[in-house]
DNA sequence: CATGAATGAGGCTTCATTCAT
DNA sequence: GATGAATGAAGCCTCATTCAT
């Protein structure tokens, strides 16, 4: 029974997870009632209210379910022995949140999740946490890029993570606002060409 | 008397969206309440529905309101003879939207904006068509750079500004949920590390 | 300089009472507002508030303006030495009211007005006055009509009033509600029938 | 389970109505505000919205209400063989109208919904049908009288209608704006009187 | 466990009215 | 006399949340 039990819980809670994902994603946060919620999951609100205690702490369930995703991404995107290109790494990050978390509405969420992480602390704490992730994840790609040699040797890896952890975000941004020009191949093109930049001396800045 | 009139309207029009941005900065859109606006400006609510016909209109004049600035922010950049290294154009205008238009408010703003304009299409076209531009101003930089022979002759000057449109949102995004590490000098760092990569030919991308 | 400021006075209130009529003809008294008066008359609230202490008493001075002219109506009607049939009394009625008070809103205002005149004192006792004075004058046409032994002796003029008061506000509800087949002629020629119906003996009212 | 939940809601749905109807009869439409209903009918404004989505779906369901209770006052009164006399017919009407349908305050109701009608189109529906329905009954009952040969024989049926559909709502309007003389027992006397008034011919109408 | 009716605070907005100029 | 900006009470309605069944 305890197992039979537990499972069943799971059940639900996914269920709820999926029908407020698909909500958020199509509505936004605060169009979406959780009367939406209720319908969609099929549900009533004594059900849902059993399994998450309130709105916020639904969304933060969200939220954090992305943590686990993108964790297994980063992880899988540095299986291998070798560091592949830069671009390349960071076309199957992009490829990663684009074509394999976005169908499920994911992508539409996050610049939800940004504002409202930055006024809600379990949604600040989800939300930093998963980019703070990222970034760290970025500067150990930095560091080993700089061992390997192919970052200057006195370069500092969390300045180089904290511009390459801008590019996906932005990149999120760019898709849902001005269209799907902005795909994985271009991003991929673009940083391939900024990367053989001719990096000409100046003798100073004007900041 | 017209003058006067004319003058005072738009002194009451800013007080209003000062007020407004002071709010939203403190508490985003939707904990803000008009109640706090009034609050905030002084003024009653009839008094702010004369001059604003809704919350969304005030949030949307709002929106097109740092269009201008950062028009004028992109002009100013480019102001010089010869095209700074990309670098130096990226500090500046992180240093333009950082350091001039940060301590109204604007930049706390930003993510409340992106996440709304998702849904909103009156916001929608204050922030794509924002984003929009800046695309395009990056996309002309490329062309530059690319016909100074500064990026390889034969890249994408569209890709490339996608990839450089991103850093300026990610950096705030940063900013605001993993704190001030993510600075101007910072990004210009790590952008500047990049620049130098050592680009080491790949024989098949993993995609 | 008096007369000057008297006949301004009045072109004033008729400026304004004639706009507030004509919205409250298209909009009715609630939907209608302040602020469309003002516009409608191309006066600025205060100039209004100069003329009229509240929106009742605008609403007053309009009731209160139909009394004179159904006052005249009625008169017009009975100028002559003898009596006309009762249909063409009751034809003559409908056109005045219809025909030349309807144009300028009167009718459509009636209802809005009965509704009113339930809640509003001021509006009561106009409204009420108005169709007390109709019932009154038709008690005087009854009494005539039983002196002319066109009515039996012992009628009640009252209650024949009561009856004939009832048509003129059921035909405008008529026009308003189901449309202008509720004519005047017709109206003359379905009492025209009426009146010369067989009023069969019955032994007991169920009643 | 089923069976009590819906009883259960429409338990609700009267005890709304009444205190709908109560508080409308009492103030009017527009000078109720929700609160007042909320307090009369000891719900709260979410409970309430859940039967009613608005202020004028709560007003259209109380003026649709009378339908059917008009509609069975009619079809009682014609329920005989024989067709009473017109006065008797029109006296059990307004009897219906006053005595049984006046205690519960529907009466006083009425003219706030004749005037409603003009600009809402819902309460347009409800109470021209209603109108229109009265009509057409008082068409069928003059086909009948004329088929009987107590009206002319070239009349038309639809202008007695017209006239005699007149009578209820203008008693109506004199019981609420002039007091109770108007009552049933003085109409039908009135309407007498006036079915045996002696027509004397005339040359030609002033119309 | 699940239901869904009920709660009620609080949000946005309107509009009659006032008053400094 | 006239203007029109400003006031602020009050209205309608939503929705996260609770709880009796």
């Amino acid at each position: 029974m305890p197992r039979v039990t537990e499972e069943h819980r799971e059940r639900r809670r996914r269920q709820i997870l999926d029908a407020a994902r698909s909500c958020f994603a199509r509505k936004g946060f605060h169009e979406t009632s959780l009367q939406d919620i209720f319908k969609e999951s099929g549900l009533s609100a004594g059900a849902v209210y059993r399994y998450f205690r309130s709105k916020d702490e639904l969304i933060g369930a969200i939220a954090a379910r992305s943590q686990p995703l993108v964790a297994a991404l980063l992880e899988e995107i540095l299986g291998e022995e070798e560091l592949p290109p830069l671009d390349e790494i960071v076309a199957r990050f992009a490829h990663g949140v684009i074509e394999r978390m976005g169908p499920s509405g994911v992508v539409r969420i996050a610049p939800q999740a940004w504002a409202l992480a930055m006024y809600n602390p379990t949604i600040h704490v989800a939300i930093g946490g998963l980019l703070g992730d990222v970034r760290l994840w970025w500067t150990r790609v930095a560091e080993r890029l700089r061992d390997e040699g192919r970052l200057p040797p006195d370069c500092d890896p969390k300045a180089v993570a904290i511009v390459l952890t801008s590019i996906i975000p932005g990149l999120i941004l760019q898709r849902l606002l001005l269209g799907e020009d902005a795909d994985v191949e271009t991003t991929r093109a673009g940083l391939h060409a900024l990367l053989a930049v001719d990096q000409r001396p100046v003798e100073g800045s004007a900041l």
